[in-house]
RNA sequence: GUGACCAUAGUUUAACGGUAAAACUGCGGAUUGUGGAUCCGCUAUCGAGGGUUCAACUCCCUCUGGUCACCCCA
């Protein structure tokens, strides 16, 4: 009974707040007719510059910081991807953010979630609709084709790092703001294109101690997989009884989704299903052949994954995926995604171009990074080495920036803290920075020319000259 | 977008229907030129809003956020 009464209110409730939000995204609408910049009313205008009463500035949903101890991971991944990508030839390409939210809508496809549900798209000041990159793809194809990049020596290979935007719902590495390392190569239908960029990627994630297997399929051309489809949604159709809920679903939504469906019950089923493999052309299947023959000679180990389909309009022909290895657990382990679209350059206006290319979810590898470094954490000792510098009295502290610039320039990077002014205070600092020598310059040693050298670990200390102490620290530093 | 669990100092975690306890960290100090030890002090409008109650951090609802799974993707 009471379960009952909970229950209705909880109905009347929501009917309510839904009824708010109704009246706000009606409210949010006419403002947007409304001149820019939009006049705020009072209260508005106070809610912005005083903030929400008793709430603290925080980071919005499925934002996330990059702090000072998850940067040398950072560092590591795009120099490694720096690396790799250059010793492969490609180049490096920097687009907007920003670009028309058509250029998004065009090459990803409606239809797709990443369009439909989750792509920040807004009015621009000026009334452009201007979409926040959801991958890196689409822009990196308008400037092949606005910098008329067909006229290069082909195929022209690019390489890109940075944010990319998703309204998704926050998971285990996955975020609004997200990053991706991708490789893109234009201009050449050549099976080598298609496994130069899975070796790179493979490589990639090698070189940073991840070992990984490449899912292999082709989905050969728009005809190919129409015919396919035909045949996949009929046979779907017929077994229907026989599939989970969702699977039902998937039928008219997304039906080669469903191949892929976890639920053990649909298993069977699924699993005698028609093979797109089957619905090749002659020439889409000697060019996976191919594909195949090359990763066997790079010796790059994969699968062939039949039910493998990618969630984005413009793929043709070869499409992969890479797994790490060790851990199966949730749905969060494919590192790497890509596949060649031979017609999207065309198709957004620009020369027919042949293009293959792949993207890397920067997250994920930082997920299993942190992961290796929280395990191995006993294993590591904590490097020793570094030097600070200490000051005491006015006299000292004032010459301490011009030492250290000097240092500086002579190689020698210093911790130091001019905040502080008890020396006690300072070796506190030293310790806790874990350096192997502290320098301590007092009144008495600005007088005297000199700097005193205090070794951390046995607090042994001698006083050099000041010209003498570049070397005298290179002396110990060294050793 | 759907569902489950969660929300107390910077961090990790307690307790209780009657105005919060500890550890670690941080800052300050234990007679003013010497650290790693010890001791002392400081630091929480108990995520936000509302309700039940004489009284709520503790019970209920909504929102927000987190985690995880689904969906989807990297």
């Amino acid at each position: 009974m009471l379960k009952k009464h909970m229950k209705k209110i909880k109905k009347t409730a929501k009917s309510i707040t839904k009824k708010r939000a109704e009246v706000s995204v009606k409210k949010i609408i006419q403002e947007e007719k409304r001149p820019i910049p939009a006049a705020l009313s009072e209260e508005e205008e106070q809610l912005i510059v005083k903030g929400p009463k008793g709430k603290l500035p925080s980071l919005l949903r499925g934002m996330k910081d990059v702090l000072p101890k998850d940067w040398p991971h950072w560092k590591k991944i795009y120099h490694t991807a720096e690396g790799i990508a250059e010793a492969y030839g490609f180049g490096y390409l920097e687009t907007p953010v920003l670009e028309e939210a058509s250029l998004f809508i065009r090459s990803i496809g409606r239809g797709t979630d990443i369009i439909d549900k989750e792509m920040y798209v807004f009015e621009d000041r000026d009334g452009t609709r201007v979409g926040m990159r959801p991958e890196f793809t689409a822009g990196a194809v308008r400037a092949y084709i606005s910098h008329g990049m067909h006229t290069l020596p082909q195929p022209v290979k690019l390489w890109s790092f940075g944010q990319l935007f998703r309204h998704d719902r926050p998971q285990a590495g996955r975020y609004r703001q997200l990053h991706q390392f991708n490789c893109e190569s234009f201009g050449a239908h050549d099976p080598a294109v298609d496994a130069e960029l899975i070796v790179v990627a493979y490589n990639f994630l090698r070189d940073l101690g991840i070992e990984t297997t490449v899912q292999m399929n082709s989905i050969g051309t728009p005809e190919d997989r129409q015919n396919y489809l035909v045949e996949l949604t009929g046979y779907l159709r017929i077994k229907r009884s026989y599939l989970c809920e969702d699977c039902k679903k998937r039928i008219t939504r997304n039906p080669l989704r469903a191949l892929d469906c976890k639920n053990e019950s649909c298993r069977p089923t699924l699993e005698e299903a028609p093979q797109i493999v089957d619905w090749l052309s002659e020439a889409s299947k000697n060019y996976f052949m191919k594909v195949l023959e090359f990763l066997d000679e790079l010796e790059a180990p994969y699968t062939l994954k039949p039910t493998l389909v990618r969630g984005l309009d413009y793929y043709t022909e070869t499409v992969f995926e890479i797994y790490e290895d060790s851990v199966v657990e949730g749905q969060q382990s494919a590192l790497c995604g890509g596949g060649r679209y031979d017609l999207l350059v065309g198709e957004l206006g620009g020369p027919p171009t042949p293009a293959c290319g792949f993207a890397l979810g920067v997250e994920r590898v930082m997920t299993i990074l942190r992961r290796k470094a929280e395990e191995n954490k006993d294993k590591v000792e904590k490097p020793v080495g570094g030097v600070f510098f200490a000051h005491l009295g006015e006299q000292a502290r004032r010459r301490t920036l011009k030492m250290i610039e000097d240092l500086r320039r002579d190689g020698v990077v210093l911790h130091h803290s001019l905040g502080k002014t008890a020396l006690k205070a300072q070796l506190e600092l030293a310790d806790k920075f874990g350096v192997a020598y502290t320098l301590i310059l007092g009144q008495k040693e600005v007088q005297d020319g000199t700097i005193i050298i205090r070794d951390m670990e046995s607090g042994i200390q001698e006083i050099v000259d000041q010209k003498k102490l570049k070397s005298e620290l290179e002396k110990k530093t060294r050793v």
